[in-house]
DNA sequence: GAGTGGTCTAGACCACTTC
DNA sequence: AAGTGGTCTAGACCACTCC
């Protein structure tokens, strides 16, 4: 016989969604105070805690840390086999998007961008980190990674917009294919900081390793988004034969 | 002036996250309980428990309910770009593949199957719900509905293997095209159930819209993986203009 | 029956935000 | 200064697994 109880802090995550859904609650609108709803629902504060947290996972609502809970707005559309940038889908999407340089510099190869970009050891790199935003809202952090020797000068110039329009337009060079991987993971403490949230919050982690016309890495991408904000989607053309 | 501090649950974090690279503990592995953690490293339960609850959330660890936490073994990878089945995908990275069939049912298309499907109202749509393993665990549920007036009898096939392969060799019908769309999301209760995971479990929802030649929907799959299990993994093909 | 994880309570202190 | 969320303790009971 299994154990067919529903627990306290399920229920209290029934009711919330369900006020979210018939938009009782707007988007962004602030929930009560973990304590009100205690109060209210005559439940512990970490029994609460508990029901938030599961409807911050399932992308209902979010949090500003040591601010409060707010109803998430929909999903973003991601596609990640059309080399869309950023800034284009999302005002596509009808919003407004934003990027913030945290930090340029310089560095030297190490065995880890050997192993990941094929750069000689003690080779210069370029490293540039940035925020991206959505009607305000920080929702990635990336740290990106390029080959300087390829593109000596690049951290000169304006790096708030599309990277790829840079290298071809300044260096002539062509990306000719990029891989894409990610997978669903935490945000650790400095992503979390950036991104307004609480260390450990769930997230999607994202590479992308571009090369050029002779597949020679250029630039190696790491994104940690939000796990809240986008939705993955893409379109699969099938040719001749195909299974499952 | 920032808090610094690091919380005792992140510090046991690492410790055991370092164990578990540096091979201390083995893929499989049983952690040592709850209690015996908390009582080692002189933490509450509480805390012990927010720890391995992060660890799981990074898929470093996962959890058999009631029965212990383990040490998670790496992640199979999954090109959504592609046609490949999960039995030849999971064979081609050295596993053990096995499709287990949990029920199958005919239906009469609701509101919600003609939004989604494009089925008219009350028209017949076969149900067949699956659970998929990796040598021998359970890694995703799958709720696959299909237009049964261009397969009647579908069901009555053996059903363990490739559905797009049934519907081409029995009905001649050609899957044309594919959506796949896909978030992270935790696992509610019944899935939860059949993956034997705690309700709430972090999990990758993934559905899949096939298209036959005349582009109606044939089939609409719903799958719902544990996170821990796979990495997506595409390759892009730039073709003239490309931008960020 | 002993041990495990799943849930829950009733407190507490702290860093930070808001006013 | 008051209120918020973030962390933590020391218990408790339960359903379930293992033996």
């Amino acid at each position: 016989m299994k154990d067919l109880h529903i627990p306290f802090y399920l229920r209290l995550r029934d009711k919330l969604a369900g006020d979210i859904e018939r938009s009782v609650l707007q988007h962004h609108a602030k929930l009560p105070s973990e304590r009100e709803l205690s109060k209210a629902y005559d439940l512990n504060r970490v029994t609460v805690r508990q029901a938030l947290m599961q409807l911050e996972s399932e992308g209902l609502i979010y949090r500003l840390i040591r601010r409060g809970w707010y109803v998430s707005p929909p999903r973003l559309f991601y596609d990640p086999s059309k080399n869309i940038s950023f800034m284009d889908n999302v005002r596509a999407q009808g919003h407004v998007p934003e990027t913030i340089i945290l930090s340029k510099s310089e560095l030297v190869a190490s065995v880890w961008t050997n192993r990941t970009m094929g750069i000689e050891l003690g080779a210069p790199v370029h490293l540039l980190r940035r925020c991206r935003m959505i009607d305000g809202r920080a929702v990635l952090v990336e740290h990106i990674h390029v080959n300087a020797k390829l593109c000596p000068g690049l951290l000169e110039l304006p790096l708030d917009c599309s990277l790829t329009a840079l290298l071809r337009e300044h260096y002539g060079i062509r990306i000719s294919r990029t891989r894409v991987n990610m997978y669903p993971a935490p945000l650790n403490g400095d992503q979390a900081a950036e991104l307004n949230v609480v260390a450990g919050a769930p997230g999607l982690f994202l590479t992308r390793t571009s090369y050029d016309q002779n597949d020679q890495v250029v630039e190696f991408d790491q994104e940690f988004w939000r796990h809240d904000i986008i939705e993955i989607a893409l379109e699969v053309v099938n040719n001749a034969v195909d299974s499952e």
